[in-house]
RNA sequence: CGCGAGGUGGAGCAGUUGGCAGCUCGUCGGGCUCAUAACCCGAAGGUCGCAGGUUCGAGUCCUGCCCUCGCAA
């Protein structure tokens, strides 16, 4: 099919991999501009512009897509039988979804219509969810409330973390969007699935969110320290400083003497435990600023925490 | 030229006004114990990131380079 195809992380890059090694015809790639980032402030190419770059497809980087009417006459032109649109990250004007014959087809982190919007993966961890997927759908409009394809499940483990949820996720999305379109090519645009009502949403995460409230159970804070992992990271202040926690443990002892967000023990023997509202967690591996990340008990080696 | 922190025995850190390189943990050997990740005794293990410079003498001061990490996006 004739393809165009927009995407920027490296999420997307899976999709985009395999439809160009499943031969189809990849009329243009559309990602976000090139973004100072990192260590130094460098311009960084998108992931998918790199990878398209790589294989010599033609990319565009619109900064507002919607207002591009050049861009937009020109994918017109390009008389494409489907737009595939995965972790884009702009919206798209109707004017773009009129354009492809069997319209425009989207990958989504999550079965829809749970956790519409932007970070669906991590707030199904976060929600201590055990099931997850992707779900392809023709966009319209809305936020993620386009008509669905085709459901993926897979199960998120007890160790997922947002990080390795996500690889899945990415590979899953790969295989759904081509199944998904080989559907579309027999079946035409048939087969199609209205939403039901009882979606939720999954907004931006904000890195303030990752502020970890002690007053929750300690599976809750297990939870967001996974959905956390490895971006951008669940914190507490302790000692004055911002401690980012990588990663927690439900801690089999409970003490009712101490109060939610106590530290009940910090030494390289013990490692570090702190009273929830319903237990003890053990932090196992944490970061302070200006550090690498190391277990708790390499910290408590050669430090020592105030309580 | 975005801002900032740091590279010291296997791990995590300390090291004062430049003057014998220390601590906690781990490792190895021995002891105690019904037993132990607990306790006691002892041992091994370091070109102090790399390269120059200042000095009687540099982990410690100066210069250049390499690497790692935090913020930010």
């Amino acid at each position: 099919m004739n393809i165009v195809f927009m995407g920027t992380p490296d999420f997307a890059v899976e999709s985009l991999r395999k439809l160009y090694e499943n031969g189809h015809n990849i009329k243009a790639v559309i990602s976000q501009p090139d973004r100072k980032s990192g260590r130094g402030m460098n311009v960084t190419p998108t992931p998918v512009k790199e990878y398209a770059v790589s294989k010599n497809l033609p990319v565009y980087q619109p900064e507002r897509i919607r207002k591009d009417t050049e861009l937009i006459e020109k994918i017109k032109s390009m008389k494409p039988d489907v737009i595939v649109v995965v972790a884009f990250g702009q919206i798209l004007p109707q004017s773009i979804l009129d354009i492809p014959k069997y319209g425009c087809v989207n990958v989504h982190g999550s079965l829809l219509p749970k956790y519409r919007g932007a970070a669906p993966i991590q707030w199904a961890i976060i929600n201590g969810e055990e099931v997850t997927g992707v779900t392809t759908m023709y966009m319209d409009a809305g936020m993620d409330t386009g008509d669905m394809i085709e459901k993926y499940e897979i199960p998120i483990d007890y160790n997922d973390t947002y990080g390795t949820l996500y690889e899945k996720l990415k590979v899953l999305g790969g295989k759904a969007i081509i199944n998904t379109l080989e559907k579309i090519a027999d079946a035409g645009i048939g087969g199609r699935k209205k939403q039901p009502d009882d979606f939720t949403m999954a907004p931006m995460i904000e890195k303030e969110m990752g502020e970890i409230d002690w007053n929750k159970t300690s599976k809750e804070i297990r939870n967001l320290v996974r959905g956390f992992n490895p971006m951008p990271g669940a914190y507490t202040i302790i000692n004055g400083e911002k401690m980012k926690v990588w990663q927690a443990e439900l801690s089999e002892i409970n003490d009712e003497n101490y109060k939610p967000g106590e530290i009940v023990k910090a030494d390289s023997k013990d490692g570090l435990l702190i009273k929830t509202g319903d237990g003890i967690l053990e932090l196992t591996e944490i970061q302070m600023p200006n550090l690498k990340r190391m277990t708790a008990k390499e910290y408590l080696r050669g430090h020592k925490i105030n309580f």
